[in-house]
DNA sequence: TTTTTTGTACAGTTTATACTGTATAAAGTT
DNA sequence: AACTTTATACAGTATAAACTGTACAAAAAA
């Protein structure tokens, strides 16, 4: 029978495509819920995702707006239709690098903002020398960094 | 007071490092744990580590285990010491960037499989061409696992 | 050999995270 | 206007992860 079989392929490249989505850094059902709204095609509804993946609805209003709020998914609106729809967005790889990069560059700025901050302390601190050794250690520190950085911004563009 | 200035932005420094290192896939213990082993040049063990950061040394155990096997940390023997020694690694960009861009490439690898396993499965199914969209959205798949993995692969030479 | 020291397996506990159900506000319909 | 429908805030529950303490095996010392 074509429907079942259908069905069944259809759920399992839906579960293994979300063991992908969830090492960006997703909860395991914003994942498959992400996975599921890409392989159907059309807009769905908060009702229509909660029976599809067995989850609340309140579940689901959460793990969509994260995933709206990342842009890997966005809102429809459609003439005559009250319910929010949602849509996963096409182009995997720029929409999920171009997340995951800046999601990296973002922490890392603030990390070394952070450890400036404490690179400055001991400058004015540090008139009898009595901290060389930290200091050569967080200059390494806030090198890897930057070279952290660097390497998330490129690999969106690979 | 030197000491405990000293100790002070040691410690702050080990906080905010371990903020970063905790992205790439740590606990926070872990995190805390190889940062405080970077900071303190020589070799540890796991009671000094214990005492240090106030956990059981139990956790240490495992945490340190689990750094060695990602090749952060470093097995020191030192002659007349029967406690076992860490150490972590000093590149730490070259340390990370190694293992993190391995574990998204394996990682990948195994999902492309998974995947193909799946596709094979289609063409051999699919005699009325009831599966096309399916085989196509499973096509783009395979390609973002492709990119994925050339994306991976390419960050740690940067 | 016996005794002591050290690392880790494992069971149990605590803490954090994911998830649900009810209540409510905002918007739509009659 | 009153009445529905829909999304989400929030409190509470369930599930998972982190962490601890005891117990024990392996190795070293006596």
């Amino acid at each position: 029978m074509y429907n079942t079989i259908h069905k069944d392929i259809r759920n399992n490249i839906m579960i293994e495509f979300a063991k992908t989505v969830e090492m960006f850094g997703f909860t395991s059902l914003e994942a498959r819920l992400f996975s599921y709204l890409y392989l159907e095609e059309r807009p769905l509804t908060l009702d229509e995702m909660s029976e599809a993946l067995g989850k609340s609805k309140t579940s689901m209003s959460t793990s969509v707006r994260s995933l709206a709020d990342m842009n890997l998914v966005t809102r429809v609106w459609r003439k005559g239709v009250r319910k929010d729809l949602y849509k996963a967005n096409k182009q995997l790889f720029k929409t999920f690098m171009t997340t995951y990069s800046h999601k990296w560059v973002e922490a890392t700025n603030h990390q070394k903002d952070a450890l400036m901050e404490i690179q400055k302390l001991i400058t004015e601190e540090d008139s009898e020398r009595q901290l060389d050794d930290l200091s050569t250690k967080l200059k390494d520190i806030l090198e890897f960094h930057q070279l952290i950085e660097q390497s998330f911004r490129n690999l969106k563009s690979t």
